[in-house]
DNA sequence: AGGTCCGCAACATCAAATGTTACGTGAGGG
DNA sequence: CCCTCACGTAACATTTGATGTTGCGGACCT
């Protein structure tokens, strides 16, 4: 698996229940899939069933599949509830001695809140239907 | 220094310069007041350099300053110069088996890039003259 | 010539993401 | 009832990109 690769994971997991609703798909299974490990797995979806997108169960049919249907989740969603901020400004000193800095701090921040707040709506207009190719 | 502050780095450069142009500013100088190295100085202003933002000489003399008026540098330039790509989907693979993977890479990478270019955009309309605080 | 500055390459260090192992818990099935 | 399978989670190991450091050469000025 690739670096801060846990976004596609989330999609292209996503996007297979999409095409398949019914299908109970275990972490093992995904993990296979996706090349790498069940924990992992683990541990991006159970961030999305906290976002309640999706359901595991425990025992013998236990699993994962879809708190509910595909064209109600959207990208936005997803990126939300996996806590991405592509745009977000990595923390800065609180109280910077340099006026510049503060100046500058006030302003940058302002614009990449700006960004991210479009960003976000823009991801909102799509959904995981609409991806999963069908 | 920070994760991924180069950003940062430039900016708060970018914006002293922008209150007095005239003076000559060493990477020593320059990475004592911003708590990092002088290396790093100068491997990040030397991007903004090709990217004819910033001027460097060397010797007795030497030193770095603005390329140009800082209310002609945008956020978009140093951004662009820097190569950063907030938003990029850092590489995925060229041609994915999973007939699924290749839907969600069109869709999704369509969609990134649609978002890269509307933070562009917003980013050029910001100059390093409105950020410097003066 | 000598000091000061940048340019650059090679190496060292650090930190975040990812991968792995291990163990606990709950849900069936035989 | 006990055994297996699956998730939940914590602790640790590994990998990787970013950053920091050292060293040396070239340019420029006095």
């Amino acid at each position: 698996m690739k670096r801060n690769s846990r976004l596609y994971l989330a999609l292209h997991t996503l996007s297979h229940m999409a095409v398949e609703p019914d299908r109970m798909r275990t972490s093992a299974d995904i993990a296979e899939h996706a090349g790498t490990n069940p924990v992992v797995v683990r541990r991006v979806l159970g961030q999305l069933r906290k976002a309640d997108l999706l359901k595991s169960e425990k025992g013998h049919a236990g699993g994962w599949r879809l708190a509910r249907p595909a064209e109600k989740i959207s990208l936005a969603d997803v990126y939300i509830a996996l806590d991405e901020r592509m745009v977000g400004t990595d923390e800065v000193d609180d109280d910077p001695s340099c006026s510049v800095e503060r100046a500058l701090q006030k302003k940058v921040t302002g614009v990449l809140e700006e960004i991210e707040a479009t960003l976000i709506h823009r991801l909102g207009k799509t959904t995981i239907l609409e991806i999963c190719g069908k």
